[in-house]
DNA sequence: GTAAATAGGTCAATAATGTTGACATATAAA
DNA sequence: TTTATATGTCAACATTATTGACCTATTTAC
């Protein structure tokens, strides 16, 4: 009995996964359509932004995909001149990514919206939730690698 | 100054979302790979096997994706023998969804592995923690409609 | 100095997941 | 009887991903 309530409980965690980051990524995805872009483009945008100077193997690192499915939505971002690409100096083998101003414009836009939805739940529960909140999605995010 | 550091904390918060819900759909996916399934499949066998008796429709809207985009993996599923369609009595019109036995033990492994990562988290951040938790992803989720 | 490792680029084939549009049937409700 | 609802399916297309293959530079190791 006591079990099966604490399963019904964690049931409903899953959904509640589920669903907040459904309604996390869906004014992402509403801005991006706008732009013609996508979630791999946001995905770059994103990270580049909050890394200047990326590498692209740092950042397929991070992104964990292949370099082929990096390629077509970074070539794209290149070419519409959000992101700038530059041989680093202390390896010419390396390129640095960098958002360029138009960059920087779009990575803020997408960002200060998800940043307003975040802070306006957390203005409601408090910082102590908040805080409660950060400490169980660090832990999830760590239990990849007790895989 | 002070602003700058809410900034970053709301920066690592989307990469909490990100990262967390990666590691959560991580081992999902590893059993679904054994099966040559997919998210989509997940998805079907989770809302199903906790809504049985689910009409097309009603696993429509809480997908939120066309009814073409649910053809193709539903229908495996039923030709594969995990999900079983009944028509409804009340209306001839409508079609009930339910897991069989094999769809069932399917989806009670993928579950298992879930909310067992989920619970490994929880036990170590405690009740409040959790309760906190669900509250932040609650307003979260929650969000959609305020768009 | 040459071989091997690293960083990156790109083409092709394939797959999963999604979209919109079009058109079909069966049943229920107005 | 008309209309709305529930479902099914075909086609064309887009996004995001995979693996395999093959290519050029550059750096590092022996």
């Amino acid at each position: 009995m006591v079990d099966l309530k604490r399963q019904s409980e964690l049931r409903e965690a899953i959904e509640l996964l589920y669903f907040a980051y459904r309604a996390f990524t869906a004014r992402a995805d509403h801005i991006l359509e706008h732009h013609g872009l996508g979630r791999a483009h946001h995905r770059i945008l994103y990270f580049v932004g909050r890394h200047p100077d990326m590498a692209i193997h740092t950042l397929l690192d991070t992104l964990k995909i292949s370099k082929q499915a990096l390629n077509a939505p970074l070539r794209r971002l290149v070419a519409e001149g959000l992101v700038s690409v530059e041989t680093a100096t202390h390896d010419h083998r390396t390129k640095l990514l960098r958002l360029t101003k138009t960059g920087h414009a779009l990575e803020s836009q997408l960002t200060t919206s998800q940043t307003e939805q975040l802070a306006e739940v957390f203005s409601k529960v408090g910082r102590d939730a908040e805080k409660d909140w950060r400490q169980v999605m660090a832990r999830l995010a760590d239990s990849t690698k007790t895989l």
